[in-house]
DNA sequence: CGAAGGGTTGAGCCCCTTCAATCTTAGTGG
DNA sequence: CCACTAAGATTGAAGGGGCTCAACCCTTCG
């Protein structure tokens, strides 16, 4: 989570009821229009949420990384208005609503943390807003790069500027609004131009400040700690 | 808001210290970078979130009208990562972020309140990004309008299936990643197909059925009381 | 060894953009 | 009451970024 708690309330929290699972591949979390009864505590492996248009179109809207809290979103509004479906096998804990809701009215000082964790998951989607609406191929393509860089390095699985990024092209078409085709093109760009390099799914950024600027990144909108980004940048 | 209170919470919240003020139409609420120490109600007129991109192009993400309660997002987390500016002159509301702390800790329905108010902002950039990724200039247009013809509905102002909607040509190309000269074109192309028809500002859905349809309108994300759709679905 | 999923590449096309001009409307001052 | 101005709406013509369609290749896995 994203504030800090002192023990008392970090205690509380720990104490949850939570249910322990495994959720392979692909499998879905939550479908659209589902009452969601728990939420979701993602421990390793990676999650998205999506929605698919009339027409079959697909819309990823986040992606999830090990440590996030998963659908406070749906849960306290109900009815799920997305897909959370599952990238990688993923162990995560699962809290009844309910306990997560009386959670929270015992003790503010957590019900305020986990508001504001959803407040900066409302500052990414704001974030992909601007980037799928108003940067071309290239630059929508270098911002994702960027982002999940940092939010990785966060979750201490960047290494040396490298990190796997378990996601097909078809999937980073889908966060970006492009078709896989031309993903694939403009990362072979990204290549060409020496920002980046690819094995398989793995990642590695060569030249950070290139690749920001040419992803009009700024990583103020995933206002994480004040540490956060300069440590990535100083590994670089 | 989105929530009902018992009358004690209601009036714990009327009691918050307020500073009433009026803004000027294109003025700025709060801007990128700023700390935030307040928090906007916005009582009459319309508001809007945009960010602007490196080479200077602007997105709108959020559009705002008369009830909403602005900057939670931001006043929460310290320093905007985005600006909200007046659309139309505004009456407002302003609220020490340190007295809705704590209230919202005080009276924690209150809190959740605020919170889930939050979380359907949050559902509505959601659908902004499908909307901005994945459909064409004439559903993303439909789409917009179809949302804010519910919207203003629930804020009591629609009449007769027809609204202001106070924003130029060249801001709705901006809540829809377009060009200003293609929104042009397509507005009218909806006037030609019979489901909308424009004086100056006023628009009046003439089929609520098919716009529905070509915009790919659902509006569960909206997250609205039951009456809410139905009502206006059955003034048209 | 065969199948399947995903990555890669080429050719042609189209939706939307860009550029630029004209029109409309509202506001302003003489 | 009427030029004058400025902002916004409208329209046309031409161009391009990304899409579509359709191969082919590569890897993994049973």
């Amino acid at each position: 989570m994203r504030v800090r708690l002192d023990s008392e309330d970090r205690a509380a929290f720990l104490a949850l009821p939570v249910q322990h699972r495994t959720v392979e591949p692909a499998s879905y979390m939550v479908r659209e229009g589902e009452r969601v009864e728990s939420c979701i505590l993602l421990l390793t492996g990676f999650a998205y949420r999506h929605k698919v248009t009339g027409d079959g179109q697909r819309q990823i809207m986040a992606v999830h990384m090990p440590g996030e809290f998963l659908d406070l979103q749906n849960s306290l509004l109900g009815v799920a208005d997305h897909n959370l479906q599952a990238l990688t096998r993923c162990e995560v804990a699962m809290v009844p609503v309910a306990a997560l809701r009386r959670l929270a009215e015992d003790r503010p000082r957590v019900g305020q943390g986990m508001w504001i964790d959803t407040l900066v998951d409302a500052a990414i989607f704001r974030e992909w807003i601007v980037n799928v609406g108003r940067r071309d191929s290239i630059s929508r393509l270098s911002h994702l790069l960027c982002e999940i860089a940092l939010r990785l390095d966060e979750a201490g699985l960047v290494r040396n500027g490298c990190y796997e990024l378990p996601m097909t092209q078809e999937q980073i078409a889908d966060c970006t609004g492009l078709t896989p085709v031309h993903v694939n093109r403009v990362l072979k760009e990204l290549g060409r131009l020496g920002l980046i390099s690819r094995d398989k799914r793995a990642v590695r950024i060569l030249e950070w400040d290139r690749l920001q600027e040419i992803g009009d990144f700024n990583a103020r909108y995933l206002h994480m700690e004040a540490g956060g980004p300069a440590k990535l940048h100083s590994a670089l």
